[in-house]
RNA sequence: CGGGAAGUAGCGCAGCUUGGUUAGCGCGCCUGGUUUGGGACCAGGAGGCCGCGGGUUCGAAUCCCGCCUUCCCGACCA
């Protein structure tokens, strides 16, 4: 019986096919309020190995994890012009508690600049006390027009770091650092996920940033997802919230403030960048189960062979599951299929009378005979093989359908179905709003080797111009 | 928030135009049996405030009004 299709085809409906994987495995349900989402086990299994990553990065880069109340007095938002002007219009704020009505609105916070800059201002007393490197896992509430599953919802799991610094230089170079070392490290290493590394325009930087970055990947219908950024803050979070330090000479000096983030949108990313009409498709890395053993029948030599096979993949430090054989075959290959486990290993009568089993890799659907024995040992090396490769095709996919251009009607063609790359020089105001009109967005800019500019200043800058999610 | 479509069992849908007694179908689920190398089959069974609220009517899933939610397209965004 061949299998048939259970999911809509992506060419048939990028959108309904995302849809149909976040239901079919199990990944997540809309909430009862409109925007909200319930992160089902097997979703929340995936966003804590993507926590764990980056949170063993961002302790490596050297700060450290604190948390801050999820209620932000309304008055601390109007304290950065246009912080409060940019987060407005998406602000959920709560107008009564305790059975009256509030003397000061509260807001629920849309990310936390501003609680934490007033706690900077407490801890901060001179030059010895910086630089002051924080994070926090933590929920934010941004109330969004046209949410969709992790992408976008109104609230949203997500780390925030905050840190404080004596000069622009260090601040500057410490967002890059983390821009580098944590966001593109584990975008790349463990969702497999190439990158476009540059800075945002004006336009589409943070709300009170002086310079945005962002990692931008591109997803399997070619368009562009902002997967990680960078900020770097100026004084003017320092300002708004009397941030200052004394130097070494004894002078009171204004901070330099930075802020990261990423967010439960990197579940969504990662659905979108290598997913296929099986379904998800999990690099090894980020993969809650990496290999699932199959028994394809229910017969006692059979289970037996798997659980010999389960515990030498556990001591050999694979995450994996046992799949004794209840149900059809077929559907349960489909149901791990759906799942984006990257190896199934098949054990049957056939194989066990051969002393092999069979090793079938979900990203490319090849398939090995493995002696028994060799299993422990060559899954970790498939594993291994498998991320590399995710990787690999992610990128020959996105470099194949990224174009270099030369005129705005020529990227506007171009970024219909990928991205293209354009001279900066060649992008003022009015060419800009005819992008936007088009549907599309400037993602960022680059210099021409691909590396991030100071400023959209700098001379000779390129442009990824792609629609957006 | 503007334009469009839609909400009937866990999921997908029919029924509504032309109001009328026990609201159907497929998949899934439960029980028993036969099966198991790419979504198995047979038999039996459970499961519904027909999105919510109001109205019209002797009578509403069906007609009218309001609201909520979902999907698509725009504007906004991690």
């Amino acid at each position: 019986m061949a299998s048939q299709s259970v999911l809509t085809p992506q060419a048939e409906d990028f959108p309904r096919w995302y849809q149909d994987v976040v239901a079919k495995a199990e990944m997540a349900d809309n909430g009862p309020v409109r925007g909200t989402m319930v992160i089902r086990p097997y979703g929340y299994a995936i966003w804590e190995r993507i926590q764990s990553e980056i949170d063993a990065r961002i302790k490596d880069a050297g700060a450290q994890n604190a948390y801050f109340p999820l209620f932000i007095p309304q008055s601390y938002l109007s304290k950065e012009a246009e912080h409060v002007e940019g987060f407005s219009p998406e602000l959920a704020v709560v107008t009564h508690a305790g059975g009256e009505e509030l003397a000061e609105p509260i807001v629920v916070r849309p990310t936390s600049e501003t609680v934490i800059g007033e706690f900077m201002a407490k801890w901060i007393q001179s030059y010895r006390d910086l630089p002051l490197l924080l994070n926090q896992w933590a929920n934010v509430v941004r109330w969004e027009l046209r949410p969709r599953l992790f992408l976008r919802s109104s609230e949203f799991l997500w780390q925030e770091g905050h840190t404080a610094h004596a000069t622009q230089e260090d601040a500057s170079d410490y967002a890059m650092k983390i821009h580098l070392e944590v966001y593109n490290d584990f975008l790349n290493k463990v969702l497999a996920v190439p990158t476009f590394l540059g800075i945002k325009s004006t336009r589409e930087r943070f709300a009170g940033a002086t310079n945005t970055m962002t990692c931008e990947g591109m997803m399997r219908d070619g368009k562009a997802l902002q997967m990680a950024t960078s900020h770097e803050l100026g004084q003017n979070f320092a300002k708004a919230f009397d941030i200052y330090y004394q130097s070494e000479e004894g002078q009171a000096a204004l901070c330099y403030t930075t802020s990261w983030g990423s967010s439960t949108r990197l579940v969504g990313g990662l659905i979108m960048a290598h997913g296929d009409d099986n379904g998800l498709v999990l690099p090894p890395h980020v993969a809650p189960t990496q290999a699932v053993v199959i028994a394809v029948r229910d017969e006692p030599e059979v289970n037996a062979a798997c659980e010999k096979i389960v515990a030498s993949l556990k001591a050999a430090g694979v995450r994996v599951v046992l799949d004794r054989g209840r149900g059809s075959f077929g559907r349960r290959v489909t149901d791990w299929e759906i799942k984006g486990v990257p190896l199934r290993i098949e054990v049957g009568p056939r194989d066990l009378a051969q002393g092999i089993v069979t090793v079938v890799r979900r990203d490319n659907s090849e398939k090995v005979a493995l002696g028994i024995d060799a299993v422990s040992d060559e899954a970790p090396i498939l594993l291994e093989t498998i991320q590399r490769e995710l990787f690999q095709s992610a990128l020959d996919r996105r470099d194949a359908n990224t174009c270099d251009v030369a005129s705005v009607p020529e990227a506007i063609n171009v970024a219909q179905t990928g991205f293209a790359r354009l001279s900066w020089d060649l992008i003022g105001p009015s060419e800009e709003a005819e992008l936007n009109n088009q549907g599309l967005t400037i993602r960022c800019l680059q210099r021409m080797d691909g590396s991030i500019p100071a400023s959209e200043l700098e001379n000779d800058l390129l442009c990824i111009i792609a629609k957006a999610y």
